[in-house]
This record gives C-alpha cells, sequence and structure tokens, in this order.
DNA sequence: TCTTTAACTTACATTTCGTAACTTAGTTTA
DNA sequence: TAAACTAAGTTACGAAATGTAAGTTAAAGA
C-alpha cells in the first residue's frame, strides 16, 4: 500500500527533465553558445516560458547565463559540465526514436 | 529565422517521454507486469491521470493492457518490447542523476 | 437485499501554458 | 530634439492540462 523508495536523486532528475520543453531546449544547446533570441527562433516556444525554463535551468546549474554589454544588450546562454552531461539521455531517446518510434500519417 | 530541422521521430519521442508522468510510469513498469490498483498506490497519481496515460502508452505501443476476468474484473499492464527498448533512457538519466543531482535541503 | 471491490468516470477547482501586447535603455535616423 | 529601432524580457489574460473527490458498474459474498 506504500510507495516505492525512488531515489530523490533520480526522481528530481526526471522532475527536471520531464518538465515540457526542457529537453529540448538542452538539446538545441547541445549545438553550442547561443542567444536568447537564436534559440525562440528555432524552438515554437513563446518567451513567457522560455525565460521560465532557462532561469529554472540557470538555477539547476545546468545552463549558464552571460550578459553580452551591447546595445541592445546581448544574453548568451550554454550549457555547463552537468548541462553538457545530458547528452548520453538524448542519445538514448534518439536511438530508441530511431529504432521503435514511427510516425503515424493519414 | 527559420526553425531546425528536428527529425520527426525523435521530436515524437520527447513529446510521449516528456508527457508529465509517462517516464515515471514507464519506470515502474520495468518492474514487471502490474495490475492497476498496484500502478497507482506506488505512484501518487490521480486515478484520472493514470487512466489517461495509460490509454495513451497503450496507443503508442508501449504498454499492452490485459483483462483478467475475475470479480471484481482485474487488468494487468505491462511494457511491449517497444516499452522495455526504452529503459536505457531511464538508464540514462540514473546515471546522470547520481553524477551530477544534489538534493537542496534547508 | 446490502455491501464490497477493481477499475475506471465525472464534475469541478487549481495550476500551467500560450498569445499578444507592452517595457526598458541605449542608438541610430528624421 | 524627438521618433524609431532592437534584444531580452514582462504582463495580462484566456485556454488547456492537471489534481481532487465523489460517483459508477457489475458480479459476488454476507
Amino acid at each position: 500500500m506504500d510507495q516505492k523508495n525512488i531515489c530523490p536523486r533520480f526522481e528530481k532528475a526526471l522532475m527536471i527533465l520531464n518538465h515540457r520543453w526542457n529537453t529540448l531546449l538542452i538539446y538545441q544547446l547541445l549545438d553550442g553558445p547561443q542567444r536568447y533570441s537564436t534559440i525562440k527562433n528555432q524552438l515554437s516556444i513563446s518567451s513567457r516560458v522560455l525565460t521560465e525554463r532557462l532561469k529554472e535551468l540557470e538555477t539547476e546549474q545546468i545552463v549558464l547565463r552571460t550578459v553580452i554589454p551591447s546595445t541592445p544588450v546581448i544574453i548568451e546562454y550554454e550549457l555547463t559540465e552537468k548541462g553538457y552531461a545530458i547528452a548520453p539521455v538524448l542519445k538514448a531517446i534518439e536511438q530508441w526514436s530511431s529504432d521503435w518510434v514511427t510516425i503515424t500519417e493519414e
């Protein structure tokens, strides 16, 4: 009747990675440092949610935010070492999707 | 200005795996076939959403639903081969979480 | 007949998300 | 001098997803 003892670190990892947009954002940043507007243009995410997620990933030390003092100011986002360490997860998803996922067209 | 060409199968995999509860559900089912009430008791998910997600995973052929005709009826859920193939993704997340994720306590 | 049980449903409140318009501060343009 | 432009947000608000709690169903046992 009681719940399984899930490792809290694993649980937290799932919370972060399964939060909408987060894995796609990390996937996008695997290409290297990118500014806010570049990310926004690549993904079909709204600025409201993009800002929110980048803040979350920054708080989790997965993403680093750098201010480039120009006019207008430019902000660059890049993965930290912790962030790049998520790459194998994305690789595993890519592998599974190429092995098993089919697109149903009509 | 245009979006990156993300493989539609990878994109679909992300849609499925990042949908709230889905990875945790799959993780739970890696232990083997389980009935509805067992899953419900292990995770803190509501029956409304649990039913919804199990249907989604069944539609995606990740989960198989079996009716055991008893009274009251018992339903057993288990991963398909496609479902078990997600295990490496979970393993990669476990690895990352044990390497990098810390729990902030107060 | 009444109660019990497993696996859902349903109604409704709360939270999260998406959309579009607005803000801020320097800089160029008119 | 003032209006226009730009990047990176922020705000207000409606729509969609999620959580909560109570209800449903059908057969069987008390």
